[in-house]
DNA sequence: ATCAAAATGATTGACGTTCCTCATTTTTGC
DNA sequence: GCAAAAATGAGGAACGTCAATCATTTTGAT
């Protein structure tokens, strides 16, 4: 009635305690026909190894950084606000997090902040970063190293990157371009794309998703090329005015941050066009609620705090972790379900 | 360094191990003043109690029941999927689950179910029931026994079940609403409701919401009376066909389960109504990757077991639960974003 | 058959907490 | 100031696992 301990699974087996132990942990030193015989003693026994336990005989700590860039996004800030959320039920699971801030923009910075990071200190990394060359070699460096390299909210694929943790954002695109052309009711317009920057791989994936079900399913809309809004305010309420210059706007994709220039540059706009953005913050929240947006595609923060730090968990116990285990599912918010 | 223990608490308050312990698990006969010294020490340590090794010592186990209607829709096979996969990371921290089927629309049946439990056996129970007075003295006894209630998917606010898992109905309804009027793309038409069944709660909630939702932002569209389908495939087909016999539809709600009722009704049509479901099933993701489906509302099931479990956990433990710890979002689904 | 190497056994202390018991000290009421 | 009650101290076993050490047995090569 009990749960079996390895002790059981020792009696089964007809092995020492000593011996279910070395092959449990992998310390070598056990003939193959003992290792099956553990195997099948755990099958039998359906045995399950106690974490508790394990973990408060290893008396082991994780210790992870995460790599942010220094930006004013609110979205950064809501990052970071989930990992000081998630810090007591962390430090209860003896799990310590280091939050790193790097300038953002600038990979030098980057790299000296990566650069410190040895095994000596951190078990793991979960960054988001720019796929330049130096970037790849000193992830390269760090997975050498044996620290695990998660690449978060914008992917890595390029690199010796262990997993990635965000959404699907080719998808993120597609989903945007077609509740932009069900929602646009006229029968042709302009729709304006704002990125924060085509250089950003998760930018440019959404861009490219939308673009491609605008082509095929919303021919009669006119996309106009896509602009870089540097995740600024001021420069996308530019944008915007300048696009609004060359006449009425049916629809606004805002693939980045800047949101509240959108909304500047649409106050007082009589017939206001679509407007879709990303990632639910103040400024996106209270836009829906005035119905100034009509739709935010969102990637919860604390799931992708949650996933990540699991995943690195899992690979500093070595163990395997599927793709599919960081993919962040995209939550779309309009005024109705705000939560 | 390293985490503070109650040794090191013992120490800073000046008090031995022993009267720590009485009042860290408030076991009494201990003096006003070395309670407030002991509170002060945790204080100054940032004393955080293992729960690894609290729980290995108290050897302890919960033992939780969910309690589910024996419908055949894909829904509840879908949350029976998400309990099975969850629990062999649940027996590795010491929590079974037991699943309980009782009959669907059978109250008799659910009655002599819950009346098996008793504190002996179960320490808390997730349950998707009606709310009927015989269920509502059942669970009353239940929490009077010291067993956890959680109501599951649909709410029984006027009992005295400790809390609710499961999303907003209201909202969902009104979320359905929106997409609703902006995916019709005519400016008039008639669009039907069906529920499950009006006496389930989370179906008229979502109909009280739809409906709310219509009439104030859509009043060009003609609401039909909501429908009651119980579920069932080959009823929700008589209801759609029944109500194409009278002229074409511009939209269809489908509240509840039998969506495949609704695909037979409209195959071969010419030009479909909107569609809008509950749910992400394998009927209604295949009617969004065919394009016979518009968009699907969907509550994650494993997250809602997950929530559960947790909130049944905490509740054992006496920690206090807040209402939004058991708020399940939305998650909206359309072709581009299935998962 | 011999010897080294490989495999296994036996045992122990530790991790941080819970839950006991029994002894000792302090406080309280009169 | 005394007895009774209350509070505290001291200590130990247990939970299931890990990580050692040292002793013993089995295996394989010659």
């Amino acid at each position: 009635m009990t749960r079996p301990t390895i002790h059981d699974v020792a009696k089964v087996a007809g092995l020492s305690l000593a011996t279910v132990d070395r092959v449990l942990n992998k310390r070598g030193g056990v003939a193959n026909k003992s290792i099956q015989k553990v195997a099948d003693a755990i099958a039998q026994t359906g045995y399950v190894r106690d974490i508790a336990a394990a973990n408060l005989s290893r008396g082991r700590e994780y210790r992870f950084a995460f790599v942010l860039p220094d930006s004013a996004t609110s979205f950064m800030g809501l990052l970071r606000d989930a990992l000081m959320a998630e810090s007591n039920r962390l430090s209860a699971q003896k799990i310590r997090i280091d939050i790193l801030t790097t300038q953002a923009f600038d990979t030098a910075s980057l790299l000296t902040t990566l650069r410190t990071l040895t095994p000596a200190t951190t078990d793991g990394i979960a960054m988001i970063a720019p796929e330049t060359p130096e970037v790849q070699t000193e992830i390269a460096r760090l997975a050498a190293d044996g620290i695990s390299v998660v690449s978060l909210v914008s992917d890595l694929p390029r690199t010796d990157r262990h997993a990635y943790v965000g959404p699907d954002n080719v998808a993120a695109g597609r989903t945007a371009a077609t509740f932009m052309g069900k929602f646009i009711r006229a029968d042709a317009g302009r729709v304006l794309v704002i990125a924060g920057s085509l250089a950003a791989r998760d930018h440019m994936e959404r861009v490219m998703g939308f673009r491609a079900v605008m082509n095929s399913r919303f021919p009669a809309l006119d996309l106009l090329p896509a602009a870089q809004g540097f995740d600024d305010a001021a420069t996308v309420r530019a944008l915007v005015r300048d696009a609004l210059s060359d006449g009425p706007l049916a629809g606004i994709y805002a693939v980045g941050a800047g949101n509240r220039g959108v909304l500047d540059a649409l106050a007082n706009q009589a017939d206001r066009p679509v407007v879709i953005a990303h990632e639910l913050t103040v400024v996106s929240r209270s836009a829906l609620q005035s119905d100034d947006f009509d739709l935010v595609i969102d990637q919860n923060p604390t799931a992708e705090v949650r996933t990540a730090i699991s995943i690195m968990q899992d690979l500093s116990d070595a163990q395997s972790v599927t793709p599919t285990q960081g993919a962040i599912p995209l939550n779309i918010f309009i005024r109705e379900n705000i939560t």
